[in-house]
DNA sequence: TGCCATACCAGAAACGTTTTTGGAAAATCG
DNA sequence: CGATTTTCCAAAAACGTTTCTGGTATGGCA
């Protein structure tokens, strides 16, 4: 309404007297400005409500004290714990977020990594998001620092914050071994997500370690979302010998799971037991109360915007890795197949 | 690493031997520039890569092609939505989304609203937030464009989207009272929230109309939160009387609610009804299943992107305010009192 | 009293755009 | 063929900072 213009660095120069630069670093706590000056202009400043214009300033300093976050799903609720951790750290350093949503899509990437570098964000997050391909290596060399979180090429030695597949998951298929399970359905998630790909390979491992036979008809493919639970559920109960247990490769998963067994009838953990990953806030609910592996996500995040700030600090240090562990959390969904061998059960 | 400078557009301009402002009208589509000129630019334009500065651009145009966001708690699922309504919008404007979380914390919003300024931002759409302070009023006031979603102040003839809590509440008290519930508990949100406030108007109301007593150990005020629910729950379940139905004022509320009824081993819905408010995913899986008033929150956030754009390009325009109907979607937790009057329960 | 170092301050350049203004060449019209 | 319009392009200003370079008092010291 009032159409008030901007006061700037210019206005406050005038009001005090002093120079542009004086009141500049004066602002700024820099160089040998004595008390008295700078007492003057900060009194001029507020005085004015003076606000130096971030823009102007990421022109001249080529610096935008802005951060690029790209999350594959806010709508999952572990995305927003990875972005809290981030934006805990960014508040830290006086930085802005910008967050946008590719819904694991390449060309929404891509498309969203552009506008973040022409945006000349500081550096950038990458939280489950293609890494690999051409187009994406190419952005990625744009010399803007950046860091992966959840998913990475081996072959290229990036700034990277992972979860231990191994322990994790291991923890998980001996708990449902020790319950007596013996047929085991396991989530696979996206399949160039190298997290993903760790987690079955942990998984096979100790299966045959277990002396479990997994058939590849226990494999789903999918992603994390909810409908891939579904169809997973759906496929498992389907078989001959539906497993007596499946292990979604994340919460949300194993809610499709179990929406999946519900609408067939199953109880959980009666007739089917059920692990996730992540341990959304949910999993806890005694509504849900969902046995899963649980992720240090904003502790994650913080960590990867941590690394990002010294590579923004220091362009040539040498990529660090950060694996942070994960443990099982036992709760309601998991407990002793009804019996050895499950029943035959048709959807 | 590979230490690139920028490539800016005067590198188009001396590729090409043109001059700057042909480069940058070609660019930009603008006014007479011959076909052939235009050609010549965009192909050297590819060619070398470049992409223009949209700090440099903003500081120019003084307009930074980007929206702030002001949110309460993004981990609230219901957040997601919103966000996603306005990104919508965003995308087809060429804009992009500054968000913040301010977890109903009025400095943190006021801090956030103060960086959101210092950076320009073309406009902000505020869901949830304070909206009636004199520290917040002042922001407002300072001229940058800026749209209200779920919590207004009447006084203020801001632009706001809100929904029908008329609807959505007497929809739902009649429900319950059609399953022949007596006793109705009632969580009331944040005490500055409009929203919250009508809703709670209307329960009255239409208990009146239904000849329910509402005595205040009926109304259970708090936050949308989780811990609210719970909280709420067992004071509502340690009444001498105790309700035989309780409504939230959020999904997340009623998870809170069925938390604490759960912890004292009451069933849901045969000895206690809930109901929520929002519909968010979860509300419609089997092993939530809850009955709650679904809201439009994608649409409501597009709805205020699209006025915020609006009063971008009209800054006179008078303000608008936009009601999203509500309805009640009747799912598993409610369901016929166990008894006329509900037995007492000890937690 | 004169010189030098110090402490502070002023002016100007630079960041990469868009936009305004002016000007030259080409085209049209009298 | 000259004048006027049209079409396009060049130069320069502006956006609001930070920072570099240089300069002027002021104080201390000889």
């Amino acid at each position: 309404m009032t159409e008030r213009k901007r006061v700037t660095i210019l206005d406050v120069s005038r009001a005090t007297g002093l120079a542009l630069s004086t009141v500049s670093n004066a602002l700024a706590g820099k160089n040998h400005v004595s008390e008295e000056t700078r007492a003057t202009v900060l009194e001029a400043a507020t005085r004015l409500g003076y606000r130096a214009s971030t823009v102007a300033r990421a022109l001249r300093m080529q610096r935008s004290f802005t951060i690029g976050v790209l999350v594959a799903d806010v709508a999952n609720p572990s995305s927003p714990d990875f972005v809290r951790g981030v934006e805990d750290v960014a508040i830290r350093e006086k930085c802005t977020l910008l967050l946008s949503n590719t819904d694991g899509d390449e060309e929404r990437q891509l498309l969203h990594m552009r506008t973040l570098l022409d945006r000349q964000v500081d550096g950038m997050v990458l939280i489950s998001q293609h890494v690999s391909s051409p187009a994406v290596r190419a952005l990625l060399d744009a010399s803007t620092p950046f860091v992966l979180i959840q998913r990475r090429n081996p072959l290229f030695p990036d700034d990277y914050v992972g979860s231990d597949n191994v322990i994790g998951v291991s923890e998980a298929i001996n708990h449902l071994h020790a319950l007596k399970h013996r047929r085991i359905g396991f989530v696979r998630g996206p399949s160039d997500s190298s997290t993903a790909g760790e987690r079955l390979e942990t998984f096979l491992a100790e299966a045959k370690r277990l002396r479990l036979k997994v058939d590849d008809e226990l494999v789903f493919k999918g992603d994390y979302g909810f409908e891939t639970g579904v169809a997973a559920g759906r496929h498992f109960l389907r078989l001959r010998r539906p497993p007596t247990a499946i292990m979604g490769s994340s919460d949300i998963n194993a809610l499709g799971v179990m929406e999946a067994a519900l609408e067939s009838g199953l109880s959980i953990p009666g007739q089917l037991s059920v692990v996730g990953l992540d341990d959304i806030a949910l999993a806890s609910f005694r509504a849900i109360n969902l046995t899963t592996i649980h992720l240090q996500k904003r502790a994650m995040g913080a960590a990867a915007a941590d690394l990002l700030i010294e590579r923004i600090r220091q362009p040539d240090r040498t990529p660090q890795e950060l694996i942070f562990p994960t443990r099982l959390v036992v709760r309601g969904s998991t407990a002793a197949p009804a019996l050895p061998e499950a029943p035959r059960l048709r959807a």
